[in-house]
DNA sequence: GGCCAATGCATAG
DNA sequence: TATGCCTTGGCCG
């Protein structure tokens, strides 16, 4: 369930946390004991998020690569250098939570509570893993071909991240909806569920408009609009698409996820839902008409 | 206690 | 398109 900017967050944790120190790594449920062997006692080197992706390299060229799926979630806690226990990652419920830091002094981690796949500690605190769909030990060379599959970042500062978006939605190859395009993380790493609701609402773009017919104006403005929301959603550790006013008014963080039925924000009309690959879609049939551009 | 959905993705047919 | 993965919390009994 979590998107990109809730594993930009956790990349920023690790490596205010933990980088530079030495960690030992465990895996209490044993599903990755020999993966959690290899990296004990090993200094962790730094955290890098790309799309959905959590990249964690330690100090002997091995990188641990996590990808939280559909419920996963890491939970921390430790000292004040923690500020504060938190969890990221599966909300269980609408938006992320963060729990807040007991006062009391650090004295070691609590016993694992479930299925933790991975424990880090180190002498100020803890990370624990649950849940994830991805948790393996990569070479180099394997981390440079996981990267190599996926779509620009837009919380990546890359000159052309923009234009290489532009491209891949504007390929020709791409006659698929619209809608189906930005959950393809080889288009755009990071956008997931709700993200791709909202910003196609946002945009009053039809989701089963094909990517290749969109007008390169509505493609750049996508890119800006997935930027911008993004970086809102690691500041705020939520995903937030509506703007100030309307949450006063209405109470409401989002457009159209999760509002089948109500009525829409902007217009009289009722959002609705339906499937799509699998994966429900929200969309307002009066704002998000074929042909808007 | 069982059942289900959830911000995801890989694989099979 | 359908199924499996794998975990938790909410809901229903």
């Amino acid at each position: 369930m979590p998107e990109g900017h809730t594993i930009h967050r956790l990349a920023r944790q690790f490596n205010d946390v933990f980088s530079g120190q030495p960690v030992l790594a465990s895996s209490p449920q044993g599903r990755f004991s020999s993966g959690a062997e290899k990296i004990d006692g090993r200094l962790l080197v730094s955290a890098h998020a790309h799309g959905k992706q959590l990249f964690i390299s330690f100090d002997h060229e091995l990188t641990l690569r996590v990808h939280l799926g559909l419920y996963g979630a890491w939970d921390f806690g430790g000292d004040e250098s923690f500020r504060g226990a938190s969890s990221i990652g599966a909300p269980r419920r609408i938006g992320e939570r963060e729990l807040a830091a007991s006062d009391e002094g650090y004295c070691g981690p609590p016993a694992p509570v479930g299925a933790v796949r991975l424990r880090l500690q180190t002498e100020h605190g803890w990370a624990d893993l649950r849940g994830p769909s991805a948790c393996e030990l990569l070479t180099e060379q394997e981390l440079v071909a996981q990267i190599a599959k996926l779509g620009p970042d837009p919380l990546r500062d890359a000159a052309d991240a923009g234009q290489q978006f532009g491209r891949n939605v504007l390929a020709k190859k791409s006659a698929s909806a619209i809608a189906g395009l930005l959950m393809d993380q080889s288009v755009v790493a990071g956008i997931g569920n709700i993200y791709r609701a909202e910003l196609l609402f946002r945009n009053g773009i039809d989701p089963w408009q094909p990517g290749s017919s969109l007008q390169p104006g509505q493609v750049a403005a996508l890119w800006a609009d997935a930027v911008l929301l993004l970086a809102r959603g690691v500041q705020a550790g939520k995903i937030i698409t509506t703007e100030r006013a309307e949450q006063r008014s209405s109470g409401a963080l989002n457009y159209v996820y999760q509002r089948q039925g109500e009525r829409c924000l902007h217009c009289p009309q009722t959002v609705l839902m339906t499937e799509l690959a699998g994966r429900k879609l929200y969309y307002c049939p009066g704002c998000q008409q074929p042909g808007n551009s």
